[in-house]
DNA sequence: TATGAATGAGCATTCATTCAT
DNA sequence: AATGAATGAATGCTCATTCAT
């Protein structure tokens, strides 16, 4: 049997770890492709190729499956956005063109399959897992809205953008991407073109720029 | 006992409209309260106060259980968001005042339980029912961007607000004000106050008019 | 309303007749496609173009729908049976071509759509309705071997069959008609072709015949 | 517990081939017992001894149960059958003796509970499952005809049955044994005393061998 | 550890039957 | 007499979960 040097630096049997990666992954297949309540754990087990009580070992419940399936999931697709706005980090002379290229590859993430599915997921599970929303909104929304807030804050201590609260402009620039696009993408069930997402970004730059951009240097 | 005393003091018939109508309202109150898939529909039945095969003799399915009960919900939305965007066309002397007005209570409108339960159902199915969003989505988003871009359409006319794409201007204001509450409010699992209701929607406001605001008259 | 005199003499409401007949036509139509389990009323009403509680006013049961559809079949298949029987009284000169003409007649109504559904329906529900299999048995095969042991009497008496039990003849000659034949058409399933029938027809006439044909006459 | 003492006084594994034979032992009793229709589940599910999802794990259906049920009986059946025409294989000096043993043994087996049963099931289910029949009557009837056609042929082979079609000998003896059979067991209803049960083989034996007895040797 | 087998609980749906009109 | 509406009782089937190996 195969083993791997753990970061806690132990020794832990490869094939454990392999099949409880294989078991998440699979869940997330599953209830992306079904919803929670419609994915029965059998369909999970064999897409994971284990045997369903395989899966009780190593999940205990079909509600703890979804929570670490989900919370995966978010830290991959967050993983993600935040390289995305890091790339603010040297915005170079044309500010709304470093902008608008932030856009639309943050559009282009977050229409990605595995973001629309755990988007679905959440959004449906809501009522039933209250706090699972909270640790997956604080992983995603939130953390990307305090990454570009950094990013925007340190374009308005260089005079680029106008001073004000990073955090609300932050807010407000990822909501005029992604509302704009649920709408036009019908909250996922209908393709969007890369020219409209084009459009989408370069609208949504455009009016934040507009809003926040520091006023003209040299205007009386 | 087939018939009862209306309010009116008249006898009228238990039976018909009455019923199909109370079995579509418990409907989206257990649909609301469970989601679609774990909803049985003993407890619509019960939730109605008639026996189960009455609500299949009225609705043939689940499905159309669900389809229309959504469907009369998005109406009944729809209808509210409308009288709210319907004020500004007397917008009075402060534009801004009146925007911030109308945002409000259109935020008002989207946080209430009809609302947010409709949206969550939607999001929830979009994969089981595809269609079903394109309708609703038509009865209630798209919609009331229209009627929102008609009214800031006329403003831009009378000279208020700048020229230019008068739809995408609406589906950015209501982005402003969609977006960060959905944020804050942890997708409708988190109580947001009066207050930072209203913070949103003047900073929604705020930067929809520095973007889309008349150049001031008089400038050269 | 049109009225029709009854047998009895008394004037009786058509309409009432004509529904009535109009269900237990619709019942054994109904009940001979699914079986009587899977049979509901409500198809039979369909059928029957009335409404359900129609069906019970005059009918009472599903069961009592059920016996008197039966027996009404049982009638007239045997009517059918009865005509062709009776045609051995004159049987002309050539006894073997009575008796193929009868026994090819007989096939024909026995493979007919009302014949198989009625044998199948009382063979399927025995167990059920064991007083309703004596019902019917007594009007259709008893009755029938009956009427066939008449005719064979009245030949053994002419002299043109040997003397013996007519009562054992007659239902021998049957069960050399009918057995094949339902082997051949595999209980009904089977198209069997005119071809074959004559076939099995000739063969079980000319057993019939070398076991119960007078010896010859005048020999030694 | 999951395992018992086997009379042998090994453990033996309670769950395997043991229980998918109880399962179908126990819905052939059943199905007998009341008809496809009128089955249900969960009274087989109890007669085998075993909760009503372990019926569905090993056969599936309601349908797959009902199809193996009957194919398992009809090869019960046959192979009682079979046995008593084999008898014929060595038929002694007495031809009628032997031929008249058969048939009262074949009666007895045709009228047994199981086979009755099988019959009647079939029968009934004639339109929904036509393949079924096709099977079971080729398993059973065709499969008899045939074994028994063998016999007669070799009889002619030998001198004591007089040339001609075996199969169509083997089909009329057939027939004349099972039609009166079922005529005065009206289709299993009725108890048919076993004096009553020789009679019908010896008649049935007796027309037989005129129709099919070679013509008495010596004869010029 | 992994699994074949078994099960208790539940759910959508159908149907015979009954009211009240 | 005829019917639209309503319902209690089943029934086929699924699923999360647990044993015993």
């Amino acid at each position: 049997m195969t083993a791997v040097t753990a970061p806690s630096g132990r020794k832990v049997p490869r094939g454990r770890i392999d099949k409880r990666q294989a078991i998440l992954d699979a869940a997330f297949t599953v209830f992306a492709r079904r919803g929670y309540g419609q994915s029965c754990v059998q369909e999970i087990a064999n897409e994971a190729g284990v045997a369903k009580p395989t899966v009780y070992n190593h999940l205990t419940d079909k509600e703890t499956l979804f929570r670490h399936a989900i919370e995966a999931a978010a830290d991959a697709v967050m993983a993600e956005n935040l390289a995305v706005v890091e790339r603010l980090r040297e915005p170079g002379d044309d500010l709304r063109a470093a902008l608008e290229d932030m856009a639309y590859r943050m559009l282009q993430v977050c229409c990605g399959e595995r973001s629309r599915a755990l988007r679905r997921l959440t959004y449906a599970q809501a009522a039933d897992f209250p706090d699972l929303i909270e640790t997956v909104q604080g992983r995603t929304a939130i953390r990307l809205g305090e990454a570009l807030a950094d990013r925007l804050a340190r374009l308005s201590l260089s005079g680029r953008l106008r001073p004000g609260d990073p955090a609300q402009a932050a807010e407000q620039l990822l909501a005029l991407l992604t509302g704009p696009m649920e709408m036009r993408s019908r909250l996922g069930t209908r393709k969007v073109s890369t020219a409209e997402t084009r459009t989408v970004a370069r609208a949504a730059v455009d009016t934040f720029l507009r809003a926040y951009e520091a006023a003209a240097p040299g205007r009386p």
